[in-house]
DNA sequence: TCAAAAGTGTTGACTTTACACCCATGA
DNA sequence: TCATGGGTGTAAAGTCAACACTTTTGA
């Protein structure tokens, strides 16, 4: 989140980048971070440290630093809030209202992330750190709710037509979880039939001829992302998509 | 250009900005200006002046004002260098590999806009200033192909489905001038009969019930696009889409 | 035996593509 | 009269949406 910027432009820093204003813009980058469970959309959230937004949530961000690549500022904070590595993640949009962060000018880019929350490697150890409904969100700190609202309808226009939607699921997994899934993130019911149709067109599934077995009903059949499509391919979409 | 911000870097604020490095990324807009001559594709480029880019050329960019919304910087830009001011505008990406600046750390917001050459208040002063066949451009400076490239992209996929293809063409137009328009951009030829279809469909149109004058050869009817669908709606789609 | 979800095809509506001829105008 | 593009329709292929019944499993 920007704001870790906060507590920094708060200190002594904070006069100095005031006084040489005028080349002070900080940027930033802030992490979308959906997840998927029970059938629900999630997303990762920090409890906002400024005074300005107490009690409000915001994104996971930080300050770019100066001998890093834009675009590998937001692995960082990922790395650094749940110990993950290997994540999807792609630039969505940069945000720089003037007014946008109450205590300097700072402009940020946003990031979406999509990652399997039952991942055995993911650790949230900061306990200011939830995962969020993203059904009933409130207020959230600085333009957050709108970076979500643009991060969330990339990942609409994306999940269509490219295989990325695999970063939030399992490695097996069923065909409903697969619709449930698709289902959360559009916001609709999908005719089963018509559904497994056109996955089955899209050719991205290995049947793996294993069977749920933890399921209070008929079990189904588990697939996996065919090997190939790997699953984050975010450095390839990043700019070029 | 995001070159403006070579001159400054390279007097005495430059050794300012090196030593309070670590708050010192500079944050520039880029313009990647599209226009619409003789059946090609065509954009707005200026020359270098940084020395290590002697003789290449580059977009029009400047640095992001501390006072000023990111989303505005490129407005003023495009002011300041064409003299329009009601101009179609979208924000594309940013780009921020460290090395991307030879004299300094600079992350760059990059917007695409769509003009109409042939525009009466276009007045490009500056004679450093020209238009450029996509087709046969050379090494540019900066990554600034790779942000063209972008915004080409961007380009196909928006003209598909919104009618901002417009701003590029003259108030009146005939169909045929459009497809040639379509098909620079898209580079591909497409069938005189199914185009006029998918366009009438659409429904974007206004036939004008006059007919072009100036050709060598049959002359065809001549439209407008529908008071109500605006050309720029930059704004708009800018971060909601 | 019940509840829950798995699995599976067909039809009609719509969309997309391919394709060819006559017409109007200016040179 | 020629060259250039204007203007127009149809048929076949493909895509998309709607829709229901039988099967398997665990409780």
């Amino acid at each position: 989140m920007a704001a870790d910027t906060l507590k920094k432009l708060k200190t002594a820093e904070a006069e100095k980048i005031s006084h040489i204003d005028y080349f002070n813009i900080a940027i930033s980058v802030d992490c979308v971070i959906f997840g998927f469970e029970k059938k629900e959309l999630k997303i990762l959230l920090i409890k906002s440290d400024l005074e300005e937004f107490a009690d409000k949530w915001s994104l996971l961000g930080d300050l770019v630093r100066v001998d890093e690549d834009l675009d590998s500022a937001p692995y960082r904070v990922l790395r650094q809030r749940t110990g993950l590595d290997d994540v999807f993640l792609q630039q969505v949009g940069s945000f720089g209202a003037t007014n946008r962060h109450p205590s300097g000018r700072v402009i940020t880019t946003a990031y979406y992330s999509l990652i399997n929350i039952r991942n055995h490697k993911l650790k949230i150890t900061d306990n200011e750190v939830h995962w969020h409904s993203l059904k009933d969100l409130k207020a959230l700190a600085f333009d957050h709710k709108q970076i979500i609202e643009a991060c969330l309808q990339r990942l609409r226009i994306q999940v269509m037509d490219e295989p990325v939607i695999f970063n939030l699921l399992p490695e097996k997994f069923s065909l409903r979880e697969l619709q449930d899934l698709y289902q959360a993130i559009l916001g609709t019911k999908l005719d089963r039939r018509n559904f497994r149709k056109k996955i089955a067109l899209k050719n991205w599934l290995d049947d793996l001829d294993e069977m749920e077995d933890d399921v209070p009903h008929r079990p189904g059949k588990l697939y996996k992302l065919k090997t190939g499509l790997k699953k984050h391919l975010a450095g390839l979409a990043e700019k070029v998509k």
